[in-house]
RNA sequence: GUGGGCGUAGUGUAGCGGUUAACACGUCAGGUUGUGGCCCUGAAGAUCGAGGGUUCGACUCCCUCCGUCCACCCCA
């Protein structure tokens, strides 16, 4: 509890995005809105907070998201109101609130947009994260699986990112589903005293989560336990074959693509069928999926919709930006300012105000330097300030009427033109 | 919720049972006549995370709490 003599903090697990890292950023998101719009995908944004109600229906009252991990609130109206934990459930409702089933299907949409969970912190894990998420809804064909996955592919493509593996798993239709559930928990139950504790633990309660494990012991017992694949019905066989041979076709397009079938691969949300896929990079440390995804046909009938299928992914963009760092993947640099006016004197610094929103008429940048300032505290200022050029405005410029124009990237002479806009803009900017 | 590492100026670090708590970067001001980058000088900036204890004396040793990072659970 911070008193009233400590400073504010920011909350735990929440940062600020910082002036030096928003040139990535913004590079990260516009490389996403133009990865989704090159396949069609129209942006939408949903609230960021929604009713609770829609989460714990949509995303599984039983799932820990729900469990323990969503900041929910009760508004002064008295509605329990929850800061959006995932992006699916939201754009369903919005697909159902505004009857885009009458648009032509599938509907595709994409967001970028922030989550938040109340989870412990640690790498690449924020209470409060941003994801770039797409979701196409209507068509329950496997070739909109395939270009969901396509989507991140070349998302990441564009970002430079390499040795990224994408996994890949059918987890069947909810009937079959619990017909494997229930086959995993009898065949790891015969295992129980095998098993360590953190997996005896959850025998009950996640018998999928056991496939995953990171216990090597179970591990170990997962290679043979049950797999989704074999209890797959004719349906969902033959879309999830289907799926693999649109896939193998992408290989000519992306030839660094691979994709591992990984039948421990299961999701943690409820309203996931059929295809989970996840994008995983080859970092060490834990909490780097760059991508999860998968189909959730039932979904929007949960949220009380016309059964209509639906498939889609989330990305996290702090994870992306990790990796871009790690494998310095992608360089970016802010363009540079057309100019820094430097004035001395309060006539000059009139005129030289004046001066600047005439300019800033051309469509030149410009960045005053601090006014009252001695000329070598402003030329100092100029040369932080990332700019092409120097406009000195001071006494003597103003009694001869002219402006003195220094370029600051490289060494060269200082000019002296008209102390008129149209000579400076063109002097300042070239290409004028 | 559980386990481990770490907490010294804005940032990155040094330090030791007794010092005016150091260094670099950054910030600010200067380096003669109005002009940046390199260089030089100077200044500001730290109740050494907080509270308690041990001690003649603690930034330094011990305990508690808090924060942070990493890991588990789970997830993007």
């Amino acid at each position: 509890m911070a008193d009233q003599q400590q400073n504010f903090r920011a909350p735990r697990g929440v940062d600020d995005i910082l002036p030096d890292d928003q040139t990535l950023w913004n590079a990260v998101k516009s490389t996403a809105i133009q990865t989704a719009r090159q396949f069609g995908y129209q942006q939408i944004d949903t609230p960021v907070f929604e009713h609770t109600g829609l989460f714990r229906r949509g995303v599984g009252d039983e799932t820990d998201i729900v469990q323990k991990e969503m900041y929910s609130f009760k508004d002064l109206g008295g509605d329990s109101l929850t800061l959006r934990p995932e992006g699916t459930a939201p754009v369903c409702r919005s697909y159902i609130e505004h009857g885009m089933h009458n648009l032509p299907q599938p509907v595709r949409l994409f967001y970028i947009a922030p989550m938040f969970r109340y989870d412990r912190p640690q790498a690449g894990r924020y209470r409060q994260h941003h994801q770039f998420g797409c979701e196409a809804i209507g068509d329950p064909s496997p070739t909109i699986d395939a270009e969901i996955i396509e989507i991140g592919l070349r998302y990441i493509t564009a970002l430079g990112l390499s040795d990224v593996t994408v996994r890949i798993n059918s987890i069947g239709d909810p009937a079959t589903r619990t017909g494997h559930a229930d086959d995993l928990r009898a065949y790891f139950t015969r295992y129980a005293n095998d098993l360590p504790k953190v997996d005896r633990d959850r025998l009950d309660r996640a018998p999928l989560r056991l496939l995953d494990s990171k216990e090597p012991a179970t591990q170990k017992l997962s290679a043979n336990a049950p797999k989704s694949l074999d209890y797959l019905s004719d349906d969902a066989k033959n879309h999830w074959e289907s799926l693999l041979t649109l896939l193998d076709g992408l290989k000519t397009a992306y030839p660094n693509f691979n994709y591992r079938i990984d039948h421990t691969l299961v999701r943690g949300l409820d309203y996931y069928n059929r295809t989970v896929f996840e994008f995983e990079p080859s970092t060490e440390g834990s909490q780097t999926s760059l991508f999860g995804g998968g189909r959730y046909d039932p979904l929007i009938g949960i949220l009380g919709g016309n059964d209509t299928p639906g498939v889609g992914f989330g990305s996290g963009i702090e994870r992306i930006i990790l990796e871009i760092q790690r494998q310095e993947s992608l360089k970016v640099a802010n363009p540079p300012l057309n100019a820094v006016m430097v004035h001395v004197g309060d006539n000059a610094t009139n005129r030289a105000a004046a001066l600047a929103a005439e300019l800033r008429n051309y469509g030149i940048s410009i960045l005053m330097a601090p006014a009252g300032k001695s000329m070598r505290a402003q030329m100092r200022y100029a040369n932080r300030a990332n700019a092409n050029y120097a406009i000195i405005i001071g006494n003597r410029e103003i009694e001869q009427n002219v402006a003195a124009i220094k370029p600051l990237q490289f060494d060269g002479e200082q000019l002296s033109v008209d102390l008129e806009v149209a000579a400076i803009a063109k002097t300042v900017c070239p290409i004028l």
